[in-house]
DNA sequence: GTTCGTGCAAAGACTTTGCATTACT
DNA sequence: AGTAATGCAAAGTCTTTGCACGAAC
């Protein structure tokens, strides 16, 4: 339990905000939960629902990517291979990305690592920060030479 | 002094990479230092190098960018606007950006606040920092109601 | 004189949009 | 029934690429 995203929270939401729940929408989120470790582009996600329902189009996708993280419910990333990718929303602040040079990977950080980022922002230059996104290239445990395959 | 990047800097270090010092490619490099500031698109540059030069051509300006970055004398952002955004390049690590999301305003933040939270990865991840890309979103100081204009 | 860079236009990738049809409430 | 969502295809952006010409070393 808790704030981790799933499907019924997910519907939820929608139903409260009055959208209508059509059977493409229902699984698109389903697929986006099933598949929160892989950040899915538009088309990736649209692949993935087409192995289960073939006559979803990309459009469609596109536009309830668009409702959901008009929501909240989702957001968009940019990972730096030049198409946007999706996660599920996860709480006020997004939570960080590791992005491994080497293999690729990406892992999560959930924790909040920035307060006293914000605090010496705020101080500083009188910028008060409300979200932030946290990219960090480096090499992952499984690459590090010492730690070795 | 210092590590500023600035004009002489840049025609040296494409000198010492044998790289054709071209009028296109000199003006592209006045004119990004001369708009440190802001952090052109492409496109943006390319209008700004038209005002000097009519001839010059987008395709040029991509490809200049693509070498100067090549070159670790630029760095492309993502700043969410859906394109590409350049950078010259000021060391090892990139520094931040501050977004506000009233005026639309991009400041930077020049110091290497992360110092901390990249060793926390390390220890918990087993993640080892090697670059790093940070955007905080908020309010900036003139946009700030407490502080208002 | 070679080699590399440039300009132009075409192609490519990702995303958005218009419109007739379909499905939800 | 009325409204909103869908699918398709076309259009829109941003970026890359092929090729003949021109410039740098």
């Amino acid at each position: 339990m808790g704030k981790e995203p799933d499907v019924n929270h997910v519907y939820q939401r929608m139903k409260d905000e009055d959208v209508k729940m059509t059977a493409q929408r229902q699984l698109i989120v389903k697929l986006l939960v099933k598949h929160q470790d892989r950040h899915p582009s538009a088309d990736e996600l649209h692949q993935l629902v087409r192995d289960v329902d073939p006559d979803v189009g990309l459009a469609t996708v596109y536009r309830t990517l668009d409702l959901l993280e008009r929501l909240d419910l989702v957001q968009s990333l940019n990972l730096g291979d030049g198409r946007a990718r999706y996660e599920l929303a996860s709480g006020v602040h997004r939570h960080h990305h590791l992005l491994c040079i080497e293999c690729g990977k990406i892992e999560e950080v959930d924790e909040d690592l920035l307060g006293a980022v914000e605090e010496a922002v705020l101080s500083r230059a009188g910028f008060t920060v409300v979200d932030h996104e946290l990219k960090l290239y480096g090499v992952c445990c499984a690459c590090s030479p010492e730690r070795g395959p």
